[in-house]
DNA sequence: CTTAACTGTGACTATTATAGTAACAGTTAT
DNA sequence: ATAACTGTTACTATAATAGTCACAGTTAAG
């Protein structure tokens, strides 16, 4: 799979220890949830605890847990944090010096992908863990 | 490369097509623009005419042109025409049966992400290509 | 009616982002 | 001392995408 899936495994990830977090949840656990190795789970975790998101204990009988309360996270903040890609990338090629289109599109895209961006950002920041939880366990 | 560029190479196709409508455009004209192949080139502008945004016409002088004025036609209608992938894509595991979140996540992640994408698409609706080239021609 | 110059399309290769794995050092309860 | 975690690096495998090649189909022009 060439596809991005980090951030819908990082919800997933962030949802599973809103739900567990009554005991210690670790990396195997959720890698079983998730259906992957411990150590793909570990390198997602890595960043968003990084960003601050989830806390972790090292040793004998360590664990994840989420830094903040599920209302306080938006899927926003999950997004930044494992930096997934943009939601358009532009092609990169060499500008033709007599084309004008060639040469200026480059900028007028990036302009009006900009907005579209932002436009995503900002529905991604109305929604909240927590919802995302609650729709998980109404099922 | 494992991105997708069809989107903004699409467009950048039919700033190329919306500028020089004057002449016949070849995809020889437009590969150069771009600067990949004609063969590339002619690829993307079969979908954006069976969408009906482009008309060509085969046979020696063949040429494309726009189908309809470069005001009527929106990023969403490239978007959609090249069909690009969603902004976000869910990851595909197998569920495990007694982890409720393996098995709900699915399905909440979709709604959820249903509700962003939506809100990406109604950006790019209002963004004409006509907006674009003015753009362009601006620099 | 032959040739030249296009489009349209299928089959192929190369690239590279991403998923996923393995291994191991560092840490800490027991 | 040991067991069971995290954190991180290095690696392989997969597959989506870019890009190329080749050729059949079409049509204007000589």
């Amino acid at each position: 799979m060439a596809v991005n899936t980090q951030f819908s495994i990082a919800v997933h990830l962030m949802a599973g220890l809103a739900c567990g977090c009554d005991a210690g949840v670790t990396s195997g656990h959720l890698a079983e949830s998730v259906n992957t190795s411990a150590s793909f789970v570990r390198r997602t975790l890595a960043k968003l605890s990084k960003a601050g998101l989830v806390e972790t204990a090292t040793g004998k009988a360590g664990s994840c847990w989420l830094a903040k309360d599920a209302k306080t996270i938006s899927l926003l903040d999950i997004y930044e944090a494992v930096d997934a890609p943009k939601a358009f990338s532009i092609h990169n090629y060499s500008a033709q010096d007599k084309c004008y289109v060639s040469c200026h599109i480059k900028t007028a895209l990036e302009k009006a992908l900009a907005k579209t961006q932002q436009a995503m950002e900002s529905s991604l920041a109305e929604i909240s863990l927590a919802q995302i939880v609650a729709d998980v366990k109404k099922k």
